[in-house]
RNA sequence: GGAGAGUUGGCCGAGUGGUCGAAGGCGCAUGACUGGAAAUCAUGUGAGCGAGCAAUCGCUCCGAGGGUUCGAAUCCCUCAUUCUCCGCCA
């Protein structure tokens, strides 16, 4: 949610900024809207005011044996008149509502305009690997490998599902594990969160109302609408730990970590090119989210792409980080950095972390302050997040980008340790 | 799944229809006292919304939502949640 006085005092500044992520608004309906609701709290308000002045002679009348009866009618009516306008102001509340919460977030002023076309790379961290043979797809060499099953993944769990085996099982827990060392080493605090979460938690992230059909839904009962959900990431959770709290500032900044299987509808997304493990209804990542004052949330969103990075660096993997532009930029935040890793099989960069800055959008929505120090004053805080990785697009990258001609695939240094020392996966007969 | 008891301000806790945004205590802040601290004393100490340049004023909020009433923290209904006991179970 954006700040509804930078709509109220500055409509066409909100509009050309909000033109910059491609978004579309007009403020007509919805300045009318406002004005009307605050003249019709302050009318109510004023026989509120008359109506308690009236109710607390009540007693000492009563006690002085006056008849109240003609002061009741009065009463009543007045008491009506209250409550029609009450169900007007809420009509009006929930209209104003609806629409900020259709508003995405303001991007940063240093983000440039436009679609994914102008997404900016910033920089590359190693090169292309040149093979001297054939390079082969990932699936055909974890299949050799013997370390995913997916003929048997969709047996259990239909199409977009897969079972780690094996060496694929130790080596995906290796990777994970490897994720969860470096954020420990740094400081971050890690959590386990629950999978499933209650309607609020989407609606805080700035996912739900408008992307609430991409997430699995629970509900018992076919005729309501759905109160939980499997999570689609753990910045989901993560994002709403400190939802309705008043921190004080010298506590922050918080900085958490949680691993959890991310659940994704991914509709109607299948393309031949993303078969394997690049895009599926589950998959492993590590998450990273910091709550932050507002002066310090731009430099922690260089900590948290910096972190995700060295990860990506540390496996040997051949990687760019990009900044997008602001119509790229998912709704609640100001501004994200992509970290894509190699994939020579599609001969494109895939993306493997997502490092965002989401200001106060999530903080309003979920009502998470901060107490200033020296005067006692509360702020809404800032919130980020970064995968700090996903493991489905770094396990292609590792068997595509590490292979070598006699189909074993070197394992990177870092995950060894993990695997028994072993240092290479070698094909099945 | 069944039965019972709770949910009040940063925390503890009183309050069963009327002047209660809410006693009392703790904590915290400021001041006095002190060489300094402790103790003590005094004063202050929630959030949201609306009006106003401001000082300030008004409205709303006692788990959430609805209802009864001139009037609800207090009565009724629904839901959430916590605790205790019983049952079932990985």
């Amino acid at each position: 949610m954006i700040d509804i006085n930078l709509i109220r005092n500055n409509p066409e500044m909100v509009k050309e900024k909000l033109a910059r992520k491609e978004f579309e608004v007009d403020f007509t309906t919805f300045l009318i809207q406002d004005k009307r609701r605050r003249e019709l709290i302050f009318t109510t308000e004023q026989l509120k005011a008359e109506k308690n002045k009236v109710s607390a002679q009540i007693p000492q009348m009563k006690k002085e044996g006056n008849d109240c009866t003609l002061l009741f009618a009065k009463m009543k009516q007045d008491s009506e008149l209250i409550n029609d306008n009450d169900d007007k102001i809420s009509l009006l509340d929930k209209e104003i509502d609806d629409f900020l919460e259709s508003l995405p977030n303001l991007p940063a002023d240093d983000v440039v305009a436009g679609g994914k076309e102008n997404n900016a790379v910033i920089r590359t961290f190693g090169s292309k690997p040149q093979f001297a043979f054939e390079p082969k797809h990932h699936v055909d060499i974890v299949e050799s490998l013997g370390i995913i099953d997916y003929t048997r993944g969709v047996k259990l769990g239909g199409n977009g599902f897969w079972i780690y085996k094996n060496l694929g099982a130790r080596l995906e827990w290796a990777i994970l594990n490897y994720f969860i060392e470096e954020h420990l080493k740094d400081g971050y605090e890690m959590l386990m969160v629950p999978h499933i979460l209650n309607y609020q938690c989407g609606y805080t992230a700035g996912q739900f109302p408008k992307f609430k059909d991409d997430v699995f839904q629970l509900k018992n009962d076919e005729n309501v609408e759905f109160t939980h959900f499997i999570l689609p990431t753990a910045e989901t959770a993560l994002v709403n730990l400190h939802r309705d709290e008043i921190i004080e500032e010298n506590r922050l900044p918080f900085k958490y970590f949680a691993y959890t299987p991310c659940y994704r509808k991914e509709a109607g997304s299948y393309r031949a090119e993303e078969r394997g493990m690049i895009r599926g209804h589950q998959f492993n990542k590590v998450e990273m989210v910091q709550y932050t004052t507002p002066e310090t949330s731009e430099a922690a969103l260089e900590e948290l792409v910096n972190k995700a990075e060295r990860l990506v660096q540390g496996l040997g993997l051949h990687h760019r980080v990009s900044k997008l532009a602001a119509g790229d930029c998912s709704a609640s935040m100001i501004k994200t950095y992509d970290i894509e890793v190699w994939i020579p099989s599609m001969n494109d960069y895939k993306e493997v972390s997502s490092a965002s800055n989401a200001g106060d959008y999530q903080s309003r929505r979920g009502n998470m302050k901060l107490r200033r120090k020296d005067s006692y004053k509360l702020e809404l805080m800032h919130t980020l997040n970064a995968s700090g990785l996903a493991t489905s697009r770094i396990m292609p990258a590792i068997m595509e980008q590490h292979q070598q001609e006699d189909g074993s695939v070197i394992i990177p240094e870092v995950l060894r340790k993990w695997l028994g020392g072993l240092e290479r996966l070698i094909p099945q007969k």
